[in-house]
RNA sequence: GGCCCGUUCGUCUAGCGGUUAGGACGCGGCCCUUUCACGGCUGAAACACGGGUUCGAUUCCCGUACGGGUCACCA
């Protein structure tokens, strides 16, 4: 029997869910919904000083925001010391692994050496095979993997096809450190086997890192058995608009920004960040029950991809155009900032969401709904309202004032005749309405507008500009 | 510096030996139109460079250049 797939994103608690994260997180989700399989979450905070509550807290709500649910509770790495202190153990015993007394201080001369001397850095194996009492007694010691010297190691990344490293590019690194702690590279692949992790989709920063540590589980198999390498899948990093890594200044910033501060709605980041690094044919739009179904690893390009906050923008119109209204009306009363009215922003919003690609924009473009007079006026349209404008105003009111049937329809055919009679274009009417009845230049159209304030609102605004 | 990875329009991508190199965002034009959007049509825009292999390379191989990643008792 095939076993089932699991995969894991394994975050450092150290600063919010940003983009990068975000995205690595949603492909081994996607990976194991595809194939019916589990997703798990592991908190790497094994790193007292830099990991945080808020950090955690942070990524959780993150991730929950997204749509990405887990299927166990989230395991928190730095519950497991003693797991991994113990698999260290059987590996020194095993002699798959042994003890450095070499001191930091040492270390780095030796690193300054092979510095000047212009050689890789790295640990020379001085204690690889020098015996353990030529160590002075009671020295701390540190316990280093006994990786092989010779050969290579090759992998079959889903992503990044065949990679093959020399094994003498891979020294022997340290697993637990004098105070008895496991080391990063030793954690991960203690909780991923003991996860039973099947695929370890990660970035591929995290490339080199796949050549480190493999030795432990091969070294691991020999010894209790159980222990098969896992598939690897090394995602691109995204970069920023200019290319260079993500950074705070442009786009790396954590996914409750994109929520809070730029207006964009859960799917709309969900769509984006698949389709950024991951192609299937020509489908931009695709919901999440589509990308379920649709995600394979082999759609994952190599190159890395660079953030475009526009195509973030223009799907997030589409996805606000989708959206149900209460759901919008929801989002737009918690960003006008006073009460407002939400039956009447539910009846605008079918004319207010076609227009809006964020949702501070559709928050703004709301505002003259519930604007008090009189009403303020933005440059442009107390520009348009000059003396002639208002003169005109005079006669829309007058014209309007005697309509019984407040409708979009009754009210078109009034104003019509009236631009008619006249003799003026009917954007010579209608642009000065909309800048009395809204105070600005761009509104739904003027007939919405018109009924949306009903009856009293609307002659009072008109009135108020009239000459 | 060593090692590893990458390179198709400005951006995200399709392509998997023979295509007028396709789509999307953005940009220009036109249409729709009371404004702004939406929508429709349309235009400009790409295979980094040099060698091979081949009847034929965007596609396969090797270099070069340019990007990126990684080299801790951090994760």
């Amino acid at each position: 029997m095939a076993s089932q797939v699991v995969t894991r994103f394994a975050p450092s608690p150290t600063g919010f869910l940003h983009i990068g994260g975000a995205r690595t997180a949603l492909f081994n989700w996607l990976y194991a919904r595809h194939h019916g399989g589990k997703a798990l979450l592991r908190i790497e905070d094994t790193d007292k000083k830099r990991s945080t509550q808020e950090a955690i807290d942070a990524i959780l709500h993150g991730l929950d925001w997204l749509g990405l649910d887990y299927d166990e509770a989230p395991t928190f790495q730095s519950g497991r010391a003693d797991r991994h202190a113990e698999v260290a153990h059987k590996l020194l015993e095993a002699g798959h692994a042994y003890k450095c007394f070499a001191t930091p201080e040492e270390l780095e001369a030796m690193r300054a050496e092979q510095r000047a001397n212009k050689q890789p850095m790295r640990y020379d194996g001085r204690w690889r095979d020098r015996d353990p009492s030529e160590a002075p007694d009671d020295a701390p010691f540190a316990v280093r993997l006994k990786t092989p010297l010779d050969g290579k190691t090759t992998i079959q990344d889903e992503v990044q096809g065949e990679v093959s490293v020399n094994n003498a590019e891979v020294d022997d690194y340290i697993i637990l450190r004098a105070d008895g702690t496991p080391t990063y590279m030793l954690a991960v692949v203690v909780d991923d086997h003991d996860m039973g992790v099947t695929h370890v989709i990660r970035g591929d920063d995290h490339l080199n890192n796949a050549f480190r540590q493999l030795p432990i589980y091969r070294a691991m198999e020999t010894i209790e058995g159980d222990w098969p390498d896992p598939i690897y899948a090394h995602i691109p990093l995204i970069h920023g608009a200019d290319g260079a890594k993500l950074s705070k200044r442009h786009g790396s910033l954590g996914v409750e920004a994109y929520r809070d501060e730029m207006g964009i709605l859960s799917d709309a980041l969900f769509n984006y960040l698949l389709r950024l690094g991951w192609g299937y044919g020509d489908r931009e739009e695709i919901t999440r029950s589509e990308a379920i179904e649709l995600f394979d690893l082999s759609g994952v390009g190599k190159s890395p991809s660079r953030f475009d906050i526009k195509k973030l923008e223009n799907l997030n119109g589409h996805y606000i155009r989708e959206a149900d209204d209460k759901t919008l009306v929801e989002q737009v009363l918690g960003r006008l900032g006073h009460e407002a009215d939400a039956s009447l922003l539910f009846q605008a919003m079918p004319v207010l969401k076609p227009r809006a690609k964020n949702l501070d924009e559709l928050s703004e473009s709301a505002a003259f709904l519930f604007a008090k007079r009189p009403l303020e006026m933005t440059e442009k349209a107390a520009k348009l309202l000059d003396d002639e404008a208002r003169a005109r105003l005079t006669l829309v009111s007058a014209a309007l004032a005697k309509e019984n049937d407040w409708t979009i329809e009754a009210l078109e055919a009034t104003t019509k005749s009236l631009a008619e009679e006249q003799g003026l274009g009917f954007g010579k009417l209608a642009q000065p309405m909309r800048a009395a009845l809204t105070g600005t230049t761009t509104s739904p159209g003027i007939f919405d507008v018109l009924v949306l304030l009903g009856r009293d609102e609307a002659l009072a605004r008109l009135n108020a500009q009239a000459a």
